[in-house]
RNA sequence: GCUGCUGUAGCUCAGCUGGUAGAGCGCGUCCUUGGUAAGGACGAGGUCACGGGUUCAAUUCCCGUCAGCAGCUCCA
């Protein structure tokens, strides 16, 4: 039979050859360091990934994957397969350990198991003694094939619903994996594979952590113990990967918040922020530029109350939703929540008078601040919170303008994103949920119009089914953080239902009234969340236009301060974030100390600078600029701001 | 909310098998007025998260609460 190599040369090899026997045709040094082979019978439409040891598929392309190549599925494999020795290595610890399932995931792998006695990070060195062990041992993995009412019989007498059911739901036949000899040491559990050729192949693997995870995500059912593993092709890429880990908890914004004095959080309001000076002037700065974007675009600033009667979230579907998020309180006669969301008050306004379809669309914006009793468990930093701010807004409109309407936003969002410097966001289109309200012909309405915006704007999105809102479907602007967790920002969603549940009606040209259409959208989503955001994105060292202080004038000694304090005036006149610095500190320590606080400019003046009426500049990353006349550094700054830092 | 872990000075952390606490940085005062990645001396700072229990004695052991961390679930 022939094989096609990556190069297109054509390999001549007997029937029934393995991925392994057309490695070492080309040569032992690939045999050596191969793991698997990814194969492909319909000219690379499809990839498939095939152990070494099993027979290859006539006229096939072929890929070998080794150790060295940076294709994801021989991280995958090699993952997998440390996931099945840590498996072996826990089950031999714990005989009592029932295993559920064990896949690799983006940085490493992870093995549920069903164990009463609780695994802690104290029993990772054994764990991974054990594992170390069985990878000397250098046993193979191999394949076994069977039926499928042969493997779900075997697999029955074992005594582990979670295989049971691994098994029924897999499709065709059923294949185990011996880790090992037929007869003696080995291991064997139920797995699709592919694996590597040998334990010994596991050249680097560290467990990370552990923690509960509910079978098939299914909070009623049974919580399990969650391992987490990482594994590499070397010791190398594994010390880059914690080493990388390590500078990511740097640009971490629960660490750079109280450290740049940017904010803090504390137990007696759980979920909430303390704005400090510095990252309240962040933070009006993103509320500024979207002021200014929303003024340019057709929005009406508004201001609603925070605490409104239980009744109107009854009305709006709410309440029957959201009671057990929702912060109540009472008075004399009325029970109160404190909102949770902008749209039902915005609707309120709406109605007040009647609107004709000459005032559609009609869009009102509000920093709205909001508070959700989030679980405890789900806080995290600033990022998610119980009391937070959106940069909300509802647009209410006719059917036939939510397109124009959804690529309007999707224009400012793209603009905004750019602004900010997050350069690869991800659109996630989000489907109807099993529980919702409305008829399903408006969901279809609506779920295409959003889907026909997207497509005609050639959006890359990836579509959720199921997680849309309950009164309509959206899209989401997603960004990730310092350590690739995504973080949902931007959002809109159709919403054919709530206005008519709260009774908003316009005249339309027909001189009836008709129900109008609400998307409720954001750019940033909660502006808590943005900052947050936006401090791990540039770890704290802010572009000058966002900068919380923008200079620091550091004098060089006693003599000099009257001249600092002279230029420090100067800079603020200008409209620069400026401060001053004219301790009794050498210049060293003072511009350490600027560093530090991630200042962009450090403008440092002595005797000299005093004499010319220059300052000499310097940027946080301790490089020497030069001696400016002030003019010339203003007007720098004017246009570093101006262009938001793009050109420089 | 669930599982596991954690909670000691403003920050980062020591503190073994119970005998009421320590370092570095920071902070304050003084000396030094020094030209670009931390000058020197002295000093102040802690109800060891909170509430119970065991004990002659608890920061240390046990239970509970609160908060944080990791993941799961959730996210209008």
């Amino acid at each position: 039979m022939k094989v096609t190599l990556p190069d297109n040369s054509v390999l001549e090899v007997p029937d029934g050859s393995t991925g392994y026997d057309v490695a070492s045709k080309i040569g032992p040094g690939l045999a050596r360091v191969v793991l698997a082979a990814k194969v492909s019978t319909d000219d690379q439409k499809t990839w498939q990934v095939y152990d070494l040891s099993r027979p290859l598929p006539a006229d096939c392309r072929i890929k070998l994957l080794t150790e060295k190549d940076d294709d994801p599925d021989t991280l995958n494999v090699l993952r997998h397969s440390a996931a099945h020795v840590m498996a072996e290595a826990i089950c031999k610890l714990y005989p009592q350990t029932k295993l559920v399932y064990g896949p690799p995931v983006e940085d490493g792998f992870y093995y549920d198991i069903d164990l009463d006695t609780p695994i802690t990070p104290e029993d990772f060195p054994r764990i991974e003694a054990e594992m170390t062990r069985i990878i000397k041992e250098d046993r193979p993995f191999r394949r076994v094939e069977m039926s499928r009412d042969q493997g779900l019989a075997k697999i029955r007498t074992e005594n582990n619903r979670y295989k049971v059911d691994n098994a029924e739901r897999a499709e065709g036949d059923l294949s185990f994996y011996v880790t090992g000899a037929e007869t003696g040491s080995s291991f064997e559990d139920l797995c699709r594979g592919p694996h590597v050729p040998s334990t010994g192949r596991i050249k680097a693997f560290k467990i990370m952590q552990v923690s509960g995870a509910y079978y098939r995500g299914d909070q009623k059912d049974k919580q399990l113990q969650r391992i987490y593993g990482t594994a590499f092709a070397s010791k190398k890429q594994l010390d880059e990967y914690l080493k990388m880990l390590e500078e990511a908890k740097k640009r971490d914004h629960r660490r750079l918040g109280p450290q740049l004095d940017l904010f803090h959080q504390q137990e007696e309001s759980p979920g909430a922020v303390f704005w400090h000076p510095r990252g309240w002037a962040l933070y009006q700065i993103v509320v500024s530029y979207i002021r200014e974007l929303l003024g340019n675009n057709g929005y009406y600033e508004v201001n609603t109350p925070q605490i409104v009667d239980k009744s109107l979230w009854e009305k709006s579907g709410h309440w029957d939703k959201f009671r057990q998020n929702m912060f109540t309180t009472e008075t004399e006669a009325h029970e109160f929540a404190i909102k949770p969301m902008n749209c039902p008050c915005h609707i309120q306004i709406f109605k007040q008078g009647l609107r004709s379809h000459k005032d559609l669309p009609l869009r009102f914006a509000e920093f709205g601040s909001c508070h959700r009793n989030e679980p405890s468990g789900t806080l995290h930093g600033i990022m998610r919170v119980r009391a937070f701010t959106q940069d909300d807004a509802h647009i209410f409109c006719t059917e036939d303008q939510i397109g124009e309407e959804v690529v309007q936003f999707v224009n400012l969002v793209k603009q905004t994103y750019r602004d900010f410097g997050f350069d690869d966001m991800a659109v996630k289109f989000s489907t109807r949920p099993p529980q919702r309200v409305g008829a399903d012909e408006v969901w279809d309405q609506a779920e295409f119009a959003l889907q026909d915006a997207l497509k005609s704007m050639h959006m890359d999105y990836a579509t959720a089914p199921g997680e849309g809102a309950f009164y309509g479907p959206k899209v989401d602007f997603n960004v990730h953080d310092c350590i690739g967790r995504y973080w949902q920002l931007g959002t809109i969603q159709v919403d054919f239902s709530m206005p008519g549940r709260l009774g908003a009606k316009y005249i339309g040209a027909d001189n009836s009234p008709h129900t109008p259409v609400m998307l409720h959208r954001a750019i940033c989503g909660s502006l808590e969340r943005f900052v947050g955001i936006l401090i791990e994105h540039y770890a704290g060292a802010f572009p000058l236009w966002m900068a919380p202080i923008q200079c620091v004038v550091c004098s060089i000694s006693e003599k000099s301060a009257p001249y600092a304090h002279e230029v420090h005036a100067w800079l603020i006149e200008h409209g620069m974030r400026t401060i001053l610095d004219d301790s009794s500190d050498r210049i060293g320590p003072k511009k350490q100390r600027a560093r530090d606080q991630m200042i962009p400019y450090i403008l440092v003046v002595g005797e000299q600078e005093a004499a010319d009426g220059t300052i000499n500049v310097n940027d946080r990353n301790g490089i020497t600029m030069g001696t400016y006349p002030f003019e010339q550094f203003i007007q720098g700054c004017i246009i570093e701001i101006h262009t938001k830092g793009r050109n420089l």
